[in-house]
DNA sequence: AAAAAAAATTGACTTAAGTCAATTTTCAAA
DNA sequence: TTTGAAAATTGACTTAAGTCAATTTTTTTT
């Protein structure tokens, strides 16, 4: 069960077997059906999590009732409300599974416990937090020099195989358009 | 000169006289005039750099020439190229100093080493990328729900007073919209 | 397999921001 | 302090994406 989070993990950083076994006794696991939330605006956030299969979005719901997709999570993705997490306030963001899947937590006490018994840990994370500020970084700088078609490509490059898993419009939601226009750039794209 | 840096890091993590001893060895100092560079795309990107006075500007040259700036740091901010920095690849982003600045800065190699004799950094820059994170994570969320002049105002209250010291057009670069029309938004705004 | 629901597509029209050009204001250098 | 350059503003027009409504296609449920 914890093979595929190990795995991860140890593309970062060295574990001994008693690390492991500190590591592996806090997790937990769970298993989500098809549109079951994880996360819903407003909760008390105690555990980020790992996504083993599946696959999972993020968004917030704006004023007018509108979801903002921020992301999407699937195998050995990390997810939660970092800022409720972190800061021990109410989510913001509501989490739910786009399909059946299965995700592996860590709660928040533990993982501080953990990061004193084992500082890799730290080193982990700063790791994975280094690269997930860049990637933003890069989503950012999309926004503001490419198209939406050329942004469209770019998710599909990003994303390689979701479009078989998440339909267009959540897609298009990610992307800050409309699913008409998507559906137009499809059929441009298409025609070339 | 390390008075600033100091405070900043005493915020998320104490430290020993040896350990500040330890970490103040290896601070370098750099000033830098009005438009002089820090970074300039594809450079090595050996530093990272902490801002203890002035304003500085990250930002990409896309295919057209056009300007992204993706950041703005004044004092007390981070600012590198952290893709090209962590990962030892050319610089795709410039940095330059929007006033004269005073930066210090910490070597890769210098930092790793950190890291290893005194692992309360590798916690500390976690903690700061974390908020970095989310931050970022935020302003996307922006992008997607809010208007241009509701980017604006919530830009307005990021960095306070910065007004004084950016001009119009770059705030317009920042927020993805052309200087003309961030000129019609203040001007609607004031004829309230 | 049929029926219902959800998602995607298409067309006609609207709108917010972009473009381009001219003018005014502000700032910086000589 | 003047002068030139840079920045900001304004108006007229264009364009890309949004809106709304109808229709088709796909997926899910019974």
């Amino acid at each position: 069960m914890f093979g595929s989070i190990l795995e991860h993990i140890k593309e970062y950083i060295d574990l001994t077997d008693l690390e492991i076994e500190q590591f592996t006794s806090v997790l937990i696991v769970k298993k989500l059906r098809k549109r079951q939330f994880l996360i819903e605006e407003g909760d008390r956030v105690n555990y980020q999590y790992f996504v083993v299969s599946g696959c999972l979005k993020a968004y917030e719901v704006d004023g007018n009732g509108e979801e903002h997709i921020i992301q999407f999570a699937r195998e050995n993705w990390w997810i939660s409300d970092f800022k409720a997490f972190f800061d021990q306030v109410q989510s913001r963001l509501n989490i739910d599974a786009i399909e059946e899947s299965t995700v592996i937590g860590i709660e928040k006490n533990d993982l501080e416990e953990l990061y004193l018994k084992v500082p890799k840990f730290e080193r982990f994370f700063r790791i994975k937090l280094t690269r997930a500020y860049v990637a933003l970084q890069n989503r950012i700088l999309s926004s503001l020099e490419k198209t939406n078609e050329e942004q469209y490509l770019e998710f599909q490059q990003a994303y390689p195989n979701i479009e078989q898993r998440i339909p267009n419009y959540m897609i298009a939601n990610y992307l800050g358009i409309k699913p008409e226009s998507l559906s137009r750039i499809r059929k441009r794209l298409v025609s070339r």
